[in-house]
DNA sequence: CCCCTTATCGAAATGGGTTTCGTTCGAGGA
DNA sequence: TCCTCGAACGAAACCCATTTCGATAAGGGG
């Protein structure tokens, strides 16, 4: 491996004139810029990023931490999109990214350690656990962080306006004539499916509509395809099923409409569904499946600039809610 | 942030003698290990990964690279599921994941400029396009690779026995009593894309039947629902259209589809459609698409233990097929 | 011709750990 | 009692870069 000794050595300078070179420092001369960075090249130099950070106590590093215990992490649709829009703003900014994990040279450790061992500038969460007690601590240990679909006042957040686009669901099945409308809730351990439910509940009411515990079920499985489906059993075993579902996430929906179709029944035909997130499979399947659009690439770039601008500036959190889109297909019909 | 300076002054002992403590060194009395590693949870120590990559060489991580161009990257549901799994294992035996790209500081770089300047110990390549000079160069350079869909004699590979699964497809057709069977190809400039193309044309020979040119097609767009829709156009556009297509990946499946009911036909009552991957979504649109399932969890897995093992042993890379399963859902019937 | 700037450069300390090789000391053998 | 040997520990070099601060020399002003 090439050292700025070597290169020192080549030259004829000093290490530090040498360093001082990558670094842009202004008492170099020209002359000397121009040898240093020639030998440089010639030699096939490459800074050691180690080393580097070692000293400056910057790794260019952004960790990325995904719920583990949920287990659906980079595979979900959604947030693999996000993760996608967010890298290649970060890289463009000169950071790389790491996954962080819940154990170190597998051991067990926690986020924090994680963080500090590996150095990394900052963290995006993602499918962040209300109730992990590990992220909290990651939030109070200082270190930069980023949260998708949550609120914290300890850190910078991003998330669609997921009540009214909820509302925005509800109120198009409410304009196709719809009045029984149940909600496929994504939990409420997690901020958007609280939120989502929020929205759904606070437009039943304000179209004074009956408002039905047992309209509102679901729960378990971060948003999975098989909790829409067991969901979706569970309302039409009601005495009086739902005529239309909104569902908190798109693979709820999928998993609702197998459920409906199950049955013997057809969407939109007897039940009409709609979805949320906009993924890639919800305009695959037959019926397309109506949905609210979050704006996957928006969400990604901007967390990356906010961590970014909050790590290399010192600045209470900013929080950003990207709006919505009701993107109509064909899971929904008329009654 | 505490060292094993800080451990040494408060416990009375050397830095050296604390570093072997945690480097378990057996020249250190039982007595002193113990007060060190109370001292050292006591001030909660943790060691700075920089510092000791510098000395070791040694950074265990190791870089995720997909083939940037494509612009698919982690997003496709089958190289997600592999990533994923990946992590797990190598999560498990120490290693951190980071992803490669194609700049250093936001300046454009070769991918081996990139890893050497994180110093990562291995690379797994995703996606891997052969005409990629950047991944010629990363494969000379000596660093461990593993290559995914790929054959190489300079790094350990992985794949799915794509001939095999073509050909299982394509008799399983023949068996429904499908004659005309077209192809819907990944392209020839990927490995899968290439392989799979030949199992197809092996099986038609095999099986007696017809050899068509213009019953293979595809190419353009990294296996993409659009490609798919395309491609089967110009199937149906032919005079004498098929009545079974195998395409070359799920995605592509799910795009000829859309376009076979974009005409006013059905899937599978009109043409018989099947596919390669067994992605999530196969099962979840209706019809059930029928494929070829490759097995993505075994997949990470394994390509993270042979990567691990080629980095900590000096060894000819290896490489291994895996075998491949029909999964007979309902996009097929008998003709 | 002298003094003070300014431009260039380098010595040395620093960051946090690892590893080689000595040193010390007490125990056991003769 | 002397010698040997192994156990336990530490000094110092090393990994590769950054940064502060001092040194030197050339140039400008009076």
């Amino acid at each position: 491996m090439i050292t700025i000794y070597d290169i020192a050595k080549r030259t004829g300078y000093s290490p530090t004139t040498v360093s001082k070179v990558f670094n842009n420092y202004n008492d170099v001369s020209v002359k000397t810029r121009g040898k240093i960075l020639d030998a440089a090249k010639e030699m096939g130099y490459l800074p050691n990023s180690h080393a580097r950070t070692l000293m400056t106590k910057k790794s260019w590093t952004i960790g990325i931490l995904f719920n583990e215990p949920s287990g659906v992490g980079i595979r979900h649709p959604f947030f693999n999109g996000v993760i996608d829009s967010f890298k290649k703003t970060a890289e463009a900014e000169g950071y790389d990214l790491m996954f962080i994990s819940d154990n170190i040279g597998g051991k067990s450790s926690s986020y924090v350690e994680h963080c500090r061992f590996r150095s990394v500038d900052g963290v995006i969460v993602i499918m962040a656990d209300r109730k992990d007690p590990g992220l909290q601590e990651l939030l109070e240990s200082g270190i930069p962080c980023f949260l998708l679909d949550f609120e914290s006042s300890q850190a910078g957040t991003i998330c669609s306006d997921n009540i009214n686009g909820s509302f925005l669901a509800v109120q198009y099945l409410y304009e196709l004539g719809h009045r029984q409308i149940a909600h496929i809730s994504g939990g409420t351990d997690t901020f958007a499916g609280q939120q989502r439910q929020l929205g759904y509940e606070m437009a039943i009411d304000r179209l004074k509509l009956k408002r039905r515990e047992e309209y509102i079920t679901g729960g378990g499985g971060f948003f999975s395809v098989e909790s829409g489906y067991e969901a979706m059993n569970r309302l039409l075993d009601l005495e009086q099923p739902p005529t239309a579902v909104l569902a908190a996430g798109d693979n709820l929906a999928l998993g609702a409409v197998k459920a409906i179709r199950n049955r013997g029944l057809q969407v939109p035909e007897h039940i009409s569904v709609i979805g949320f997130d906009d993924i890639e499979a919800a305009g695959l399947v037959y019926p397309g499946l109506t949905t609210i659009r979050q704006n996957v690439q928006e969400m990604g770039s901007r967390a990356a600039q906010m961590l970014i601008h909050s790590i290399e500036t010192v600045r209470a959190p900013e929080s950003v809610v990207l709006p919505v889109e009701l993107v109509i297909r064909d899971s929904c019909r008329a009654i």
